[in-house]
Parts: structure tokens; C-alpha cells; sequence
DNA sequence: GGATCCTTTTGGCATGGCGCCAACAAGGTG
DNA sequence: CACCTTGTTGGCGCCATGCCAAAAGGATCC
């Protein structure tokens, strides 16, 4: 391979050596913002690299390859956008319950638009399976949390099932209402409030049988 | 390498010619089979001009570039998917048109699985606006048809923007049907019939002031 | 204050994919 | 049978990624 191994000089190389997690967290930052700005092949390792003031080849060290950075990301992302919990309310009834809910839903998405698409929009990533098995994973854990602020006793898989359709259904209010602006905050409130009070209370029940 | 590059015969090629038409459906039919197998990473143009017996530059002769060749295939999945328009019949009640339209969602979905998941998959491709395009032409004229079969008269664009969320919770549906088998044909029919009825005749309308 | 050691960080090699293009050959046309 | 069109090949150059051995921070110990 190269002649003169030995004799290379190889000096020069004034940095600063930071800890494990403050590098990978400056590195993770880096590539957060690039990953939500471009999508996944236009975003080189080489830029996330520059960006972050650092050689390729820390990249590698601290995450393996680019895609498992990406997976990483993703997963921040979706922990980031998780709805907050409150505490749930014994006193209040159902339909406020449910309007409730679908205020979460709205503030979470509006606080957040840019995160919570990339986050969404990495699902059609190809049918990777990690990266499906981490979408899925945030989609359950909002139907649990739907499920206990909603107060249902014992949820059937059918009601969770249903849980995650209305899950789509929000994304897809949520994009006519951030992206192509078709509705108002308002119009998509009172269409997700209403909607999930007839899929649970008319809907949903009526799936169940044998 | 062989040595004498200049004395070299460059002989022994012994292929078929085929028609420009013949040869662009024969490499598309293939993208379109690994397309819709694998990820768009995974597919190389190697790969694509392996299986059709043909040397990899010939993509490029034909197609431009790999993007441009997934994106032909995409077009071609969307409009393969695309529901075959049986003709408006004025005698049906809503509730009736409802199901008919619904029925024929579910046996597109059905009857062209994987392909329709293929199609509905790429779009989380990252933020590429040629893709994007695509496939909001693809809901843009699902939208459009189910107006005309549904007998609306003057739509106004709020009834568009529900229609196209509509259509979100088509594909979380289908989603739970096809690919989770948390619910079963019957369950997925009844659900959509009946979000659908509630959207055009309570939700909607509910929508439409100032 | 200097030697030592552990871990971070670098820099470069190798591989493979993609875009491109000039040369070549199939197969029809005069 | 030469000729011409154009489908087709084969290879060059570039860039991105994975990987790894060597080098440099910087803490610790004497």
C-alpha cells in the first residue's frame, strides 16, 4: 500500500478533544437539522461532518454507519414530539375529554410542524423495518396515552386498531392545516374532535362482534 | 484490465436491438418489480440492468438518471392504482353511493397490495417536490372522482381539503387491514363507510363559515 | 514537570454506485 | 452490398460510504 508509511510525517492536527456524550450530542444536533431540512441521500455525511467542525470518520466511530445515525435521529425526533402528559381528569366528560385530546394533538403539531413531518414523513423511508419498528412504536405509545387520558377501562385490540387509523386521520388533517393550508386551526379542531367522538363511542363499538 | 487496450478487437457482443418502446417497458417493468420489493437505496442501476440482461448504461440512455426512472415507475404505480371509474348512477341513495365508493377503494387495495402500498410508501421519500407532485396528483384526482360519484355539485374547497383527509384515514385503514390484520375486511368496509357518511353529511358542512 | 496510558480524532485507502460519453454493432434502407 | 440510423456497449471520472491504523488530546501518576 502506500511506500513510505513510516516515514510521514502525519503532524498538525490542533483539536479539541471533547467528552463522549457532549461530541455525540453536538454531532446528533448537526445532523437533526440537516436530515429535517434535506431528505436522507442529500445529506452527505461529508456536510454533517463540516457542519459539526469534525472529520468523516467520527461519524463512523460514534454511530456506525449513516443510516443508524438517521435511525437515531428519528428517534429523537419522535421522542421530542411525543405529546406531553397531563394529569388525567377524572371530572371532566367524554366530549371534553376528547376535545382535549385533539388540543394536544394541535399544539404538539403547531409547536413543532417542522420536527413532527420529518418525523412522519421518514415513515415511507422504503420498507426499512428498524425504521418502521421506531414509527410504530411512537404511533402505540400515542394510542396508549389517548387510551388512558380517554379513560377507556379494558381497550379491545379492535379500539386500538381504530386508535391508530384516527392516528392517520390527524396526520392528515394536520398536513391540510400546516401544509397546504386548506383549513384553520379551528376547522381542524372541531373535524378531529367530532371525528374521534364517532369513531369511539358509535364506530368503534359497532366493529365489535365475532 | 486487458493490457493492449488499443489492439483490442472489441468484438463479441452479441446482443438483441430491440424497439425503443420494447426495451423502456422491459427495463421499467423491472425498476418496477425492485422498486417495489426494496428500498430505493438498495436498488441499484446494477442491479436494474442485471435482471434485464442489459448493460447498465442503457438506463441512462433511456431514463436520464435513476431518480427519473423511479419516478416514472411511481407515476406508473399510481395510475395502475388508480380506481376504474364504473358510471355515476343517479338513482342510489347517498348512504348507497357511500358503500359502492368505499367497496371500490377496498378492492383496489386488495386486488394491488403491494403495489398500492408501494405507491402510498415513496412518498415519505424525503421532501422531493417531483414525488410530492405525483402523488398529490394521484389523491388530488382520487378526491376529484369520488365528488363526481358521490353526485356533489359545487364543491367548495373545505369539502377538498376533508375529502383528501379522508383519504388519510383510507390509508391508515387500509394499513390496519392489509398489512397489521388488526381488522378484517368487513370492519374496515363498515368503518370507512360510515367515517365517510359523517364527514360529507355532519362534519363538513359543520365546517363551512367564515 | 515530565512520562505514561487511554480514548478521541484524524487522514487516507478501498469499494461501489452513479452520470456520462465515445466507440461499436444490429438491422433496416437505398 | 455499402450505408446510415440509433440502440447498445464498455469504460472513465467523481463522489459517498465503510473502515482502520496511526497520531494527538489530556488526565493520571510518579
Amino acid at each position: 500500500m502506500d511506500g513510505a508509511t513510516n516515514s510521514r510525517p502525519r503532524t498538525r492536527a490542533s483539536y479539541q478533544r471533547l467528552s463522549r456524550d457532549e461530541r455525540r450530542d453536538q454531532i446528533l444536533a448537526v445532523a437533526r437539522r440537516l436530515f429535517t431540512e434535506l431528505p436522507y441521500a442529500e445529506v452527505s455525511t461529508t456536510a454533517i461532518a463540516r457542519e459539526a467542525g469534525v472529520q468523516r470518520g467520527l461519524i463512523h466511530y460514534y454511530f456506525g454507519t449513516k443510516r443508524e445515525l438517521f435511525l437515531k435521529v428519528v428517534q429523537g425526533l419522535t421522542e421530542f414530539a411525543a405529546v406531553q402528559a397531563p394529569p388525567p381528569d377524572e371530572s371532566m366528560t367524554l366530549p371534553q375529554t376528547v376535545e382535549l385530546c385533539v388540543d394536544l394533538f394541535l399544539d404538539t403539531a403547531e409547536a413543532n410542524a417542522t420536527t413532527w413531518f420529518a418525523a412522519l414523513d421518514a415513515e415511507g423511508f422504503g420498507q426499512d423495518p428498524e425504521l418502521l419498528r421506531i414509527v410504530n412504536r411512537f404511533r402505540d405509545a400515542t394510542v396508549e396515552y389517548m387510551l388512558t387520558l380517554l379513560r377507556v377501562r379494558e381497550p379491545t385490540e379492535t379500539l386500538r386498531a381504530v386508535l391508530r387509523i384516527y392516528s392517520g386521520l390527524v396526520e392528515a388533517a394536520t398536513r391540510q392545516w400546516l401544509q397546504e393550508k386548506t383549513l384553520d386551526r379551528a376547522q381542524t379542531r372541531t373535524l378531529l374532535a367530532r371525528s374521534l367522538l364517532v369513531l369511539m363511542t358509535d364506530i368503534a363499538p359497532s366493529l365489535e362482534h365475532g
